[in-house]
DNA sequence: GATACTACTATCCTTTTGGATACCGGTATC
DNA sequence: GATACCGGTATCCAAAAGGATAGTAGTATC
C-alpha cells in the first residue's frame, strides 16, 4: 500500500486500478477454478467434473479469461485422443496476497453481521 | 494471511469468504462512493454530483447497501426541508488494506497486460 | 401560485452474466 | 458399426445488474 486513498486526481487512477483487480477475480468461477487448479494441473474433463455444476462453454470461457490474464496455461499433449491440461502459473502466485486477506476479511465480516443479523439486521 | 490457500474442505469455506468481499465491493459504484465519502461526509445530491452519470436508483440502493455492510451512516437532519448526511464507518477502515493492495496489484497487472499487448495478446 | 430544490421511488428497458441443451470431430472400445 | 470419451462450440434462454425517464411529497423562493 503506497498511500491512503485520497488526492483528487491520483482517485480516478486508483478506482481503475481496483476495478481491474475486481474484474480479473469476480465472476462466480474464477476463485473455484483457481483453487482447483493449486492441486495440480488438470484437464478439462477434469476440471468439470471438480467443479460440478460448471457447464463447458463457462467453463472454457473462463479458462481463456485466465488464460488471457496469465494465471493459467493450456498445454496440449498429442496423446492418442489429444489431451490438454491446465496449470497454474508462478504469476498467478502474485494474488496469494491479496486472496488471503480477502478470505480473512470476509470470514471476519461474515460473523460481524451474524452477530448484527441477531439484533435485527440483515447481512450481505 | 492465515495460511495458502489449499484444504480440501477449508476451500469451500475460504471461497465463501471470499466470495463475500468480492460481493461487497464489486459492482460499477461502490468503490467511488466509498472514495467520494472519504474526503468526508456528503448529502445525496452533492454524492450525486460528484459522481455524475450516477442516476439516484442507483445511488439509493448502493447507499442502503453500504449501510447494511455498516460501510456509511445515514443521518437525518431536521433542517428546513430535511437534510441527509452520509458519512463513512470507523469500521469502513477495515477495507482499507485490502483496497490498497487491489490498488497496487491492478496497477501492477496492467503494466503487465500492456507490455504483453504490444507482442500480440489482449489485456484485461 | 408557478418554479425550483431535496431525497427519493416507480416503471420500464438494455446489457451483462450465467446456464441448459444440443451438437461436432476425433479416437478408442466392444 | 454402435457406443463412449475427450475438448470443446453453437444456439437459445433466464436472471441479475445497471440505467433512462418520470414522478412524488415536502419546503422555500419569487
Amino acid at each position: 500500500m503506497k498511500q491512503t486513498v485520497h488526492t483528487p486526481e491520483t482517485c480516478t487512477r486508483s478506482i481503475a486500478a481496483i476495478r481491474d483487480t475486481l474484474y480479473v477475480l469476480s465472476g462466480k468461477w474464477k476463485l473455484p477454478i483457481l483453487i482447483a487448479l493449486s492441486s495440480g494441473p488438470s484437464r478439462f474433463k477434469d476440471l468439470q467434473r471438480s467443479l460440478q455444476d460448471i457447464t463447458p462453454k463457462i467453463l472454457s470461457k473462463e479458462l481463456k479469461d485466465l488464460e488471457l490474464n496469465e494465471f493459467v496455461t493450456r498445454t496440449v499433449y498429442a496423446t492418442s485422443p489429444v489431451s490438454v491440461e491446465y496449470a497454474l502459473t508462478k504469476y498467478s502466485q502474485s494474488l496469494n496476497k491479496i486472496i488471503g486477506e480477502m478470505c480473512d476479511w470476509g470470514l471476519q465480516h461474515r460473523k460481524r453481521m451474524m452477530n448484527n443479523s441477531r439484533k435485527e439486521k440483515k447481512p450481505l
